[in-house]
DNA sequence: ATTGCAATTTGGAACGATCCAAATTATTGC
DNA sequence: GCAATAATTTGGATCGTTCCAAATTGCAAT
């Protein structure tokens, strides 16, 4: 075998050209005659050449890397999981890979990757942050001309782009549709109080039930944690009332699911005896017995926006920031008892 | 603000000492003064410097990128996504960062990311491989001295590393515990037959039967595809035998989240009227509507696992292929109706 | 043939780090 | 105080690629 790894110099050699005629094949200059460049590809594939990107990147002071960052804070939510497939969609087809951490809501492991990330000279970067972030973590960045789009958590005070879905609107006509169902007592579930998304989606909230004449009752706002877990909690202590309410707009799908978990245990049936609305319409939504009614916005196609922003930005130079709110739509299902018989699980 | 990137020349000149002081603080070397140490450190901090990896990797020739690639065979599965969590876990407090990358499923995707991670000079690969891979697609890694580690699916023929569940004994524990259960009608539901991983389980099956005494019958072996959607599908097929099973070993955790859809959607009560158990033990697998019983495999620690293995190839210079089947444990829930009562659903 | 002009090709000199051997400085024993 | 030794520090040379200016080639027109 090969000693050492085979360099454009080897090539060169082997299709005896110089070294900086390789180099114009490899960056498909036109420059180049044809017949050369097929000589040089043949003696590339002959001899098994693998391009050196490091060394490449060493010499070229201002292009890139072909390397994009993405950092989110909960890879096994299945909602993060799906942006980052969205967004690995688009930066391969744009010849770009991804470099994926997950810092698991950890604000030093966020640091640390990021550092990390720069070291290894990214040419952009997306982040959905970790709860603690602060503006000044991206400032470096900035500083050094590399692009940033944050995504779902917006981050107040940066100069970087963001988008979030329209988490308040979403809310809103999770409420309306529950009040034009007839009901009048509806709490708002789950999440932390401390959260960006968290405020805008209870701003929804209040301002539903404020339209629909109903008043807002702060004691209908019942927080936990975002997990299953905490669903199931806040409906026990949603239920301990006195005046109960006979609906939720619960903070994402997962609290929705434990909702319907803590329903269920205290014999009551999700979609007929109580009704339900989740938010981010996760992928087991359409198939969990009952279907679940919620707020979609499709973490996938975010992902894909995202890297499409970003991908402008590097191209462009120059990072104009820019702030995208995503469409989020109500899609009724069986959970909120508005029986939408007809879309049918008869079987697969 | 400073024109181009901070280098070593610049700390240098900033401290008073040579570029090839720098480095050598730069690697933690024992030769260098504590009082220069600090001075140069001091340096960096004030002038903001990154280190350039890409620069760093071209000189040295043994030693590696801290870069380790992965690559899934579909992200969106909340296995892979655990998964990749365990790896990025050890991964990432040995100093390396992870290029994850999702394949869908897709070879030509899987061939294309390979290829971009070697132009770069990822130290290690740790692979779920796509349906149609072949041993062949990583001679280049093994002849450029490059580990790799297969995990989930093995790989017949390669001469990598591999980390597997022990399958087979999970499927044969299943069948044995529904057996004494006194069910004498078991199914094996869902899942493509043309994977190594559906034989493996298949076969754990027809051990189980035929140990229990109850004979194989090809019948009751029902193949769908590996999601909930199938599970949904495939318990519709074995109920409308003349002669239904009562109780079934699914392929896999979702397809066992679909049997249970589909008995619903019958009127049957899965865990009362009809046993279903899964395998993997998905994080939902617990808080579900009944709680399912479940071969649990744990995706986190196999990742973690798959990664210490790979770090030890590194390090150690030479890839000695290794082949690790990882134990896996019949975790009883109430899906099988061995009503664990005690197990606290009350309230979260 | 010789010139002019476009089309190709080509040797260095970078890029930012590490390595090596050799130089410098500090410390010790006598 | 001086040699011997240990502890630090330091200039190139180098890794594999791209860039640049300059050289070579091909070919039509003179």
């Amino acid at each position: 075998m090969t000693k050492g790894r085979v360099t454009v110099i080897d090539i060169a050699k082997a299709a005896g050209v110089s070294k900086s005629t390789v180099s114009l094949v490899l960056q498909g200059s036109p420059l180049v005659n044809e017949g050369t460049r097929s000589k040089v590809n043949a003696a590339m594939r002959e001899l098994g050449y693998v391009y050196n990107r490091g060394a490449a990147n060493l010499r070229q002071t201002s292009a890139k890397s072909k390397i994009i960052g993405v950092v989110v804070n909960d890879l096994t939510n299945s909602f993060f999981a799906e942006l980052a497939v969205g967004v690995d969609m688009v930066v391969q087809s744009a010849g770009f890979v991804q470099f994926l951490s997950n810092t698991s809501e950890s604000i030093d492991r966020q640091r640390e990757v990021i550092a990390s990330m720069r070291e290894h000279g990214i040419s952009g970067l997306i982040v959905s942050p970790a709860r603690a972030t602060e503006a000044a973590d991206f400032k470096p960045l900035v500083a050094a001309d590399i692009p940033v789009v944050v995504v779902v958590r917006s981050l107040p005070g940066t100069k970087v782009s963001s988008i979030v879905s329209d988490n308040q609107g979403g809310t809103f006509a999770a409420v309306e549709h529950l009040a034009s169902l007839g009901h009048t007592r509806i709490a708002f579930l789950g999440g932390f109080p401390d959260t960006a998304v968290f405020e805008e989606r209870l701003a929804g909230y209040v301002d539903g039930v404020t339209v629909a004449g109903l008043g807002f009752n702060e004691e209908l706002v019942v927080s936990s944690a975002p997990s299953r877990a905490g669903g199931s909690d806040a409906i026990g202590r949603a239920m301990a009332m006195s005046d109960r309410p006979t609906a939720a707009v619960c903070f994402n799908d997962a609290v929705a699911f434990g909702v319907c978990d803590g329903l269920r245990a205290r014999h009551l049936e999700p979609g007929r005896d109580f009704a339900v609305i989740g938010f981010d319409d996760v992928i087991e939504a359409q198939t969990a017995v009952p279907a679940l009614t919620t707020i979609s916005v499709d973490p996938q196609s975010m992902g894909r926006r995202a890297a499409q922003l970003l991908l402008k930005q590097i191209n462009a130079g120059k990072a104009e920031p820019e702030s995208v709110t995503t469409a989020v739509r109500l899609v009724v299902r069986e959970s909120c008892g508005a029986a939408q018989k007809k879309t049918g699980r008869k079987m697969a």
